[in-house]
DNA sequence: ATTGTAATGTAATAACATTACAAAATGAAT
DNA sequence: ATTCATTTTGTAATGTTATTACATTACAAT
């Protein structure tokens, strides 16, 4: 198989799982250091790699970040709201709004690879400050 | 006002409309410093945040790119169909899916700054290769 | 003329991501 | 068990994108 976890992937998704907020890859690189042996920010990108081809984490494109997914399977749609105050990130996997791209996609003859549907704004928190 | 066009951000809009793909801050940094003065990333970044503001310009974060909206005022729901081979971009501004977002929102309790709806694959040209 | 404000200029650096290649581990075939 | 091919990991360097910090200029209002 191309794509199974191996020894340096754990530690990533497990730091991921115990703190789900996002991370950048250096910031990944960084608390893995502090805990055993040095590693380097490529090592990095290539557990996250494989790790979100798994399905296991998602890549926030607006916030060059990383973020793991709450349980298997259940991240397959996308979509996130992320609060620009405290960095909280909340998936929410819409049916309509997933069927509704691959109508546009499909009347614009385009073949969908991947997408990146991130809304940015205030959390329910972070508006009464 | 705090947000017009000065004299340095009209280069940067004219390059973006007169041609409508992709370019990187850089991209557009070296343009136009080979047409006259030297001009630095950061004036670019500047121009970048004033235009998108005023809804000329987009950025797309998957790509860590810059496009020029085809009109003024269209671009308001800023989702595109992103081909990974060509590179072309095309908006496709639905108001249903752009409604479904805001549904949403509401749901969580979310206020929304800004969207990032960016579907990658193939458009129709680059499907026959 | 002076002051205040926004815009621009310049340099340096921070943050994010990838390339290139060597070494080690893994697993299947002999 | 040994060979071989493949994948994974290690290491260093470099490429790309974005921001910080601070000086200077432009220009309108007083």
């Amino acid at each position: 198989m191309g794509k199974s976890i191996g020894r340096n992937d754990e530690p990533v998704l497990n730091l991921l799982l115990s703190n789900h907020r996002i991370f950048s890859a250096y910031d990944i690189a960084e608390t893995i250091s502090e805990l055993g042996k040095r590693v380097q920010p490529i090592q990095i990108y290539r557990s996250l790699e494989k790790l979100i081809a798994l399905g296991l984490v998602h890549r926030l494109s607006t916030k060059n970040g990383f973020i793991a997914c709450y349980e298997d399977g259940e991240c397959a749609t996308g979509q996130f709201l992320i609060c620009t105050e405290c960095e909280s990130v909340k998936e929410i996997d819409s049916q309509l709004l997933d069927k509704e791209i691959k109508g546009s996609a499909k009347e614009n003859n385009f073949s969908v690879a991947s997408k990146s549907i991130e809304v940015l704004g205030l959390c329910s928190n972070c508006q009464n400050i």
